[in-house]
DNA sequence: CGCAGGTTTGACCATTTGGTCAAGAGAACC
DNA sequence: GGTTCTCTTGACCAAATGGTCAAACCTGCG
């Protein structure tokens, strides 16, 4: 994880990964078959942690609330996880490749769920109109744009450790609360 | 730009580079003197046409249609050079290694610039208070997801050619209106 | 034409890299 | 102790890759 998300596919070296994980090349290879093998068995794992979130989203819930509180489970998960964050960026960047499948599948699916519970919540006023798509595409872009362009940020901010987390949250609060609130 | 943009700088390869630029692999070798050099040429002539809009933004306009138009020029941008985007996306991500001398320096000197502009702003009432770089991460954030991430959107919406643009366009402008006007 | 300049390329090289293999440790069970 | 099964590794291989070089190919000019 730590060496497919720092550098990419191509980028890493079945060396680096031995390596990092502190086993030689052909043992590593013992336990994986292939090089594809260990960044696939990656991604799986990555793509059940990545929905969970956006599943939690409860169309009996207070929507204003149940929405802000999917911002927030994202943004400390992009915190707590942002080597994730980062290998699914590298993923996206380069035009998905390995998981088109899913996006278009598992992934597609879930957004349209969501995307009607949001239509509904709409219709009956209690949150402000608003494309259900591009907001959810909206909290992603802003949440895991802390984990996928952290090294932007700590060069801007140069804060310490993760301090800027909080006026980040503060800051999404706000401006969802005030897009959503009707 | 195409090649580099695609796959990172260690999934490009000269072979790939020179075919895209339909040159031999010597000859492209004999214009620029290695593969390093080609991406440096290419990330320094874009941080100008990236940075560009930002410095568009003026203190002495009216401060929520300054900001609204920073967005939907960065969108423009998303739209209009997704490779671009792509390349300095894919840069950042992997920690930025060649061009964190130009974030901690030029970029963020710009950026402080701004953010004192939008600071005073803020101290005349002239829009609702934000944390002024939380507010610039979000606009980076919310345009550039539609070039960064365009696999996904397109996985997602399944558009056709760049018809969701128009709604992107709306939606952010609601978002970031409703989040600035006082 | 001859020749001097820049331009283009096939062939080549050293290194890196994904992956294999046979042989050697350990552990477990008889 | 011996045997078997799992685990580990040094040595090796073929392909890919960044880069070199000498030779060939223009193109303009006297």
């Amino acid at each position: 994880m730590d060496v497919f998300s720092q550098h990419g596919f191509r980028g890493s070296t079945l060396d680096q990964i031995a390596k990092a994980a502190g086993l030689s090349k052909p043992n590593l290879l013992y336990y994986f078959p292939s090089k594809v093998a260990i960044h696939r068995e990656l991604i799986d794992g990555l793509m059940q942690t990545w929905l969970d979130p956006l599943r939690k989203m409860q169309a009996d819930g207070e929507p204003v609330e149940e929405i802000l509180a999917y911002v927030l489970r994202k943004l400390e998960m992009a915190r707590e996880y942002p080597r994730e964050s980062r290998l699914f960026a590298n993923e996206i960047v380069q035009g998905a490749p390995n998981i088109m499948d899913k996006i278009e599948g598992e992934l597609k699916e879930l957004v349209d769920e969501k995307a009607e519970v949001i239509e509904n919540w709409i219709t009956a006023g209690r949150i402000a109109p608003v494309d259900p798509y591009h907001l959810i595409f909206s909290i992603w872009a802003t949440t895991q744009h802390y984990a996928d362009f952290d090294a932007q940020i700590r060069g801007i901010l140069h804060p310490e450790g993760d301090s800027h987390f909080e006026a980040a949250r503060a800051h999404l609060d706000t401006l969802f609360r005030r897009m959503l609130t009707p």
